[in-house]
DNA sequence: TGACATTAAATGTATGTACATATATTTGCA
DNA sequence: TGCAAATATATGTACATACATTTAATGTCA
């Protein structure tokens, strides 16, 4: 076997079940992840979250979208849209103006300069998978599938 | 199917290819993990870190631990064992003491209170599984291997 | 021995999540 | 019409991660 078992990872020999093991796995893996996530962002400034967020606004250009929107399509739907785009605004990547129609909500437009950069990065950094290249397609997809089914 | 796919859940009907969706499906796997793992502790009044370092402790107990072995035992290894001992102190749930053999480490020990409460979770909350009754203790073994192998 | 590197822990700063609350605007309905 | 409920966003607080820097103690070796 070529490759690190979570037993050895984490240094602990055994657990008490198949599902203790295979969520501290998981809780291990998304953490590995993400940690290969950030490097590969780093040169470009920005974090996975504000990426997000990016992209969702150059799927939605030249239109605006509003902060309901953003939370609406993003990943992790209980974060702070607010606050990320305060990060995004102050690296001029995205605008932010009051909605004519609707005065409560705000219409967030990705800048020349978010676009630019998103254009860099799906050149460079988005060319190179993410650190999946050890499973297979078909693997891939069977991983998916148990993963919708434990979340019942 | 009685479950909900992945692409159900953040609306995104389809995907580049399996690695993006599994990747996909891993972050957002984990994070309903957590979530639903954060719901279980809240009424202790601690987090999973804080958790999983008392943990650690009453491994250790009687003898102490020092925040270096803490964060080798840890499951992120790259997060700050110091500060979450801090709210553990804070908390009267550990105690910390220079270390009189070594005046740069702390040892840290778990109190009775520390311990009544890791029993009276190990009583309560850690009987109910936390949300993998979906899948059986073979697809849980066979979602183990799948985690591994990606990793490299 | 004494300067310098190493080690252990703590601290500073930026970012993000989670949850509650505040503020402003709009909607709905008595 | 006017007032309460709903809506859209922003803000406050606590906690955690990530990374760099600081402080103190210990090792090392010329």
């Amino acid at each position: 076997m070529q490759f690190m078992k979570i037993e050895d990872e984490i240094k602990q020999p055994t657990f008490q079940n198949p599902y203790q093991k295979v969520y501290i796995n998981l809780v291990y893996t998304a953490g590995w992840l993400a940690q290969r996530q950030a490097e590969i962002f780093r040169p470009y400034g920005i974090t996975l979250p504000q990426f997000n967020i990016l992209r969702i606004l150059r799927g939605q250009h030249p239109k605006p979208a509003t902060v309901n929107l953003l939370i609406e399509r993003m990943l992790d739907k209980t974060s702070n849209a607010s606050r990320i785009v305060d990060k995004l605004e102050a690296k001029a990547l995205v605008t932010r103006t009051t909605c004519p129609s609707n005065r409560r909500a705000v219409d967030i437009r990705i800048t020349e300069a978010g676009l630019a950069l998103l254009h860099q990065m799906d050149e460079t950094a988005l060319r190179q998978p993410i650190g999946l290249q050890n499973i297979t397609p078909e693997e891939a997809a069977q991983l998916s599938e148990l993963l919708d089914k434990l979340r019942g």
